[in-house]
DNA sequence: GTGGTCTAGACCACG
DNA sequence: GTGGTCTAGACCACA
């Protein structure tokens, strides 16, 4: 899997990869079970120190995607089991300023599901 | 229309402010033409620092949202006329990783995209 | 208030640290509203790293505890509106490894509950 | 007696190990003068490492609530004879912090007595 | 070897 | 001046 860190983003250096693997274990990238690279290894790969990886990986834990072994590794979680539709209530508070912006600068309904829709399908896709 | 900033929240008082006055533009709130209270005022009104409106406004004005006549206020700019479909292409990178979490948290399609239709009802109702 | 740090603990500091200002909330030491020395002072008064005390605040936030604004500090919030009783089917795990470990060594049940009658009485003179 | 290691939690392996045998002896699953595991047969059985049941039994040893003989394994001691009341002074230390957080997250006194004598009781019936 | 903690010092965004 | 992020390098507990 690659991961493509911008450090010139204002968004922090261990969301965007926190996010990355988010997406990795959505999109069929990183299986359920796999094994993530050690902090260390993470941080040379990428060019980044091993505490920011840290802070990543820990972020994911808390929310249940991956299970550290403490000594002897991270793993994807299988997260085929959570139903944390808690979630639900918070998609609208995430999503409600991009729908704003995106309306205000000419973006209609159908375009910005149709934005939606192409990911679902990249998500089926990976899952084949 | 009122404003509520959540103090506690991660994402800065300008951000919100911000996204707040895209919302009350997008639904309806607040029409083109009308007229922003004053930094100062807003400022007051809200119990923060003037300099923190001044960035939410400033950010409004280079996206084109108001325009700001110096010394005599802020208006809502009639955005019907913008047309800036370059956005579009930067929506799938910010809802994105809203997904990749939904997702992962159980939340299927069906469920995500009638999030965003009740979000666009709501900016026809503010339109009647 | 006085905060006490054992350094030679196997407890990590920043717990140590997040659990005495748990206490303090709880035993009325610390009353809502009230403002925490922010990281730097704090990090000096106890002769400690920055970063340690920061990151026993962000687990503050975290439980809802205290509400940190960025770039002006962090002050006790109102936890009597909070209700978060899902802790109560934590509570088991918690406590008992303790009181297997004191039967084990000669307690009974009367002596333990005793025990904690006392720290509740000491919540309660607090609040007067 | 049957043990379950959660391996994603923070408390490492060796203390659950420990805790989970002390909870039997006290439950009255494990009875004085009963044979553990050998190490060797008890890391296969869960699937752990040799020196990690080590460490467990080691700790258990030095508390005096099991007899290892070098070579012909481990026994639970008779710990009826026992009674280490010193352990009644940490008791407080231990349960504080617990109790500090729950009253914080609105558990009052009688829910959180309720839940050490529901642990007492099981005690009890075990003996029987 | 792994992750976890702590320190030290730097820079930045926010207010 | 505040907290947030990132880096660097050290030591420790765990497996």
């Amino acid at each position: 899997m690659i991961l493509k860190i911008d450090f010139a983003s204002e968004t922090p250096i261990y969301e965007q990869l926190k996010n990355q693997i988010v997406e990795g274990i959505t999109f069929g990238l990183l299986k359920e079970g796999e094994q993530l690279p050690s902090v260390r290894q993470m941080a040379e790969d990428i060019g980044i120190n091993m505490h920011t990886v840290n802070k990543a990986y820990s972020i994911l834990r808390r929310e249940g995607l991956v299970i550290i072994y403490k000594g002897s590794g991270v793993i994807v979680n299988d997260f085929s089991k959570m139903r944390n539709k808690s979630f639900l209530k918070e998609v609208p508070l995430l999503i409600k300023p991009v729908i704003a912006e995106a309306y205000c600068k000419g973006i209609n309904e159908e375009e910005f599901l149709d934005k939606c829709k192409e990911i679902f399908n990249s998500i089926y896709k990976g899952k084949k």
